[in-house]
DNA sequence: GTTACGCGAGCACTCAGGATT
DNA sequence: AAATCCTGAGTGCTCGCGTAA
């Protein structure tokens, strides 16, 4: 291998003015810069990065960790991600939780052993809150909550679950079918979901899953408007066949169901079945996907849909995470030697804010304890389609 | 940070020792491991990775760059590769060529920097044969050619046309109306499309995208058979957008189509816009997914589909990619210091397929000499579904 | 010969500080 | 004082070789 050293015989030069030619920094005069050229060009010479790495402590490389890449929605997530990520010259390293056993941990592993330079979250996480807290190193969720030291992106899904249960309440429905997730999760917190922009609670336990919200409330709101709600589970999210059974079973289990609210592969799943059966739809039959991807455009009828913006998810998920790198930088920087880097990280989380980007944040009373727990919650939309009225 | 060294002296033991505890290799003494375990426990030690990666040249990270993540196909695609790599100790760089400008040169600079270890392309590279010969370093390819010194897997293409062609024609299919990609890419070869298991040649140029021969195939059996052949073109694969449009001018364009062949987005549009226009099918109109993925089982009608075996051609490039590395690891060794490095990595090639995976490629004469360019062919299946008759 | 441990030279690059013009 | 280049001490881990029981 040839490395800087051979240049720099060839050239005549000292390797570190190899090192400022490659990195184009520092004074080298033309002469020189062109002479060193010449040698790395002619040894055919290509810097190691991995001695870099080594100096530098980093990678330039963050790990993103997702249930399952199969879906439209996080393959789109990641795929905003890594386009985000290569616009700060970073990577992204790829890793879908589904088949994976302890892939959590091994990912983090790489956060410590400093393979990685940060880590975004989206999968559902098994490991404690502790867990968590004691890494120490630069880490974002999405959607979730780890613990009170990282920051969480998400869909403010309180809202949006209240739009659905609207629109559902204007259009005249009697009769509402919801399809989604494990019905485990739902209520694993003890106190009550925070409704955003006020001090009222909804009287139902929250989840630690914030996507469960846009269910907690919306059947909150229907119940008070006084609409039957009922709920057809799907044991694995990451198991596509399920969505088809999931969309059979509504059907059949339930015959005066006139409106499902359904993940949106289980929308398209419900949409074929009520073609087959004949049901029509709007009229007898209401559709409405949550998280709608581009699959709810596809569906035998375009589906109405409450849609992420995904891309601006991304997009500050990876800036989140360039902050946190930078923090922990800070950190380790400032506290040379002493053990307070932790606490120190600390001090930079809130110093690193501005205020403008403070009032995004929206606290969830997550924590009672006066930490400040950042959640930036981002707006959800409607997009009515071929199957609401 | 705390190093290897601190442990050593913790524990009173040599840096070496801690070494062979960390990687539990080599002769220590169980005293001696229970001592240096309990040192790097109460020093939280965490052992830094990029050394270890200076050391071997290695960091166990091979790049998959693909198209567009987004789509289900490259999505499951990625996601199986994943899965294998990470069945080898290995994990996944993702890049999607979509939106980056110089991608590709890119992640072949990170190959070369020894960030990566392997590259796995399934993008559309724009580089030349000669640049991707030039790279020395273990590329696999997916289902496109690079150069004769980077080994292919793909799906028989070639097969996959005829069987669709004979489909169509034994349902009696007079009109056909085929939805792809820029027709532009389809003849940029000067030779016929070699016809796997036999001498034969198709009577058209081949093209350098492999999976273009199903169409190349399928075009010139229907026209043999009589049929009439329609192509409508999709300017740009990743965009879902345009997949609508195609569908509607399919309908526009061609009044007596009766049977339409797309890719399963667009497939699943022209279901959907079939539904709209009130056209039955499969009795007035038939359609088939070509590269059928999940989506073609969403739409509006369940899509017959050719599908390919993504979980197959995922694990294969996978055992590729290993092999390479191993090669170019072999030849490193051996040519220590020659320059004769490629010569040996070029006979190593020969020499590391068994005889049985020997017969499993397909040599497709892509060139001329005697140099076995590796074709890993992939088979597809037909699946039948309610789309057709 | 086998088991157990230490020494120290790498690995390839970075960068603060010194020397020179 | 400013521009230019070099010296050499890191960066943290690995592994061949030496020693010793």
């Amino acid at each position: 291998m040839v490395g800087i050293r051979d240049v720099a015989k060839k050239a005549g030069v000292s390797t570190s003015t190899v090192s400022l030619v490659i990195n184009n920094s520092g004074y080298v005069s033309q002469k020189m810069r062109d002479r060193v050229s010449a040698a790395m060009a002619e040894l055919n010479y290509i810097p190691n990065d991995l001695a870099k790495n080594l100096y530098k402590g980093r990678t330039d490389t963050v790990g993103v960790i997702m249930p399952t890449i199969q879906h439209p929605f996080f393959a789109s997530l990641v795929a905003r991600i890594q386009h985000y990520l290569d616009v700060q010259g970073m990577r992204a390293l790829l890793c879908s939780t589904a088949d994976q056993h302890a892939a959590e941990m091994q990912y983090v592993d790489m956060l410590q052993r400093h393979t990685l330079d940060a880590l975004i979250v989206g999968s559902h996480s098994q490991l404690s809150q502790e867990y968590w807290e004691g890494i120490n190193r630069p880490v974002v969720a999405f959607d979730r909550y780890l613990c009170d030291s990282i920051p969480t992106v998400g869909a403010d899904h309180v809202s949006g679950g209240r739009t659905v249960a609207q629109a559902l309440i204007a259009s005249g429905a009697q009769h509402v079918v919801n399809i989604g997730g494990p019905r485990s999760r739902f209520h694993d917190r003890d106190r009550g979901v925070a409704l955003l922009n006020s001090r009222e609670m909804s009287s139902r336990p929250d989840s630690s899953f914030p996507t469960v919200r846009y269910q907690l409330v919306m059947e909150d709101e229907l119940l008070t408007a006084g609409i039957e709600t009922e709920y057809v589970p799907v044991e694995d999210l990451s198991d596509m066949a399920l969505f088809l059974r999931a969309a059979e079973r509504a059907l059949d289990d339930f015959e005066d169901v006139d409106a499902i609210v359904a993940p949106d592969l289980a929308a398209a799943a419900v949409v074929q079945e009520a073609l087959a059966r004949g049901i029509r739809i709007p009229d007898d039959l209401q559709v409405i996907a949550y998280d709608g991807t581009y699959v709810s455009a596809f569906a035998g009828i375009p589906v109405t849909s409450m849609t992420q913006d995904v891309d601006e998810t991304a997009r500050r998920l990876v800036v989140h995470a360039m902050q946190e790198i930078e923090r922990y930088a800070q950190a380790e920087k400032s506290a040379e030697g002493t053990s307070a880097a932790l606490a120190a990280a600390r001090e930079a989380a809130s110093g690193e804010m501005t205020s403008s980007e403070h009032k995004r944040y929206v606290s969830v009373q997550e924590n009672a304890q006066g930490v400040p727990y950042r959640f930036d919650a981002v707006k959800l939309s409607y997009v009515q389609r071929g199957t609401t009225r």
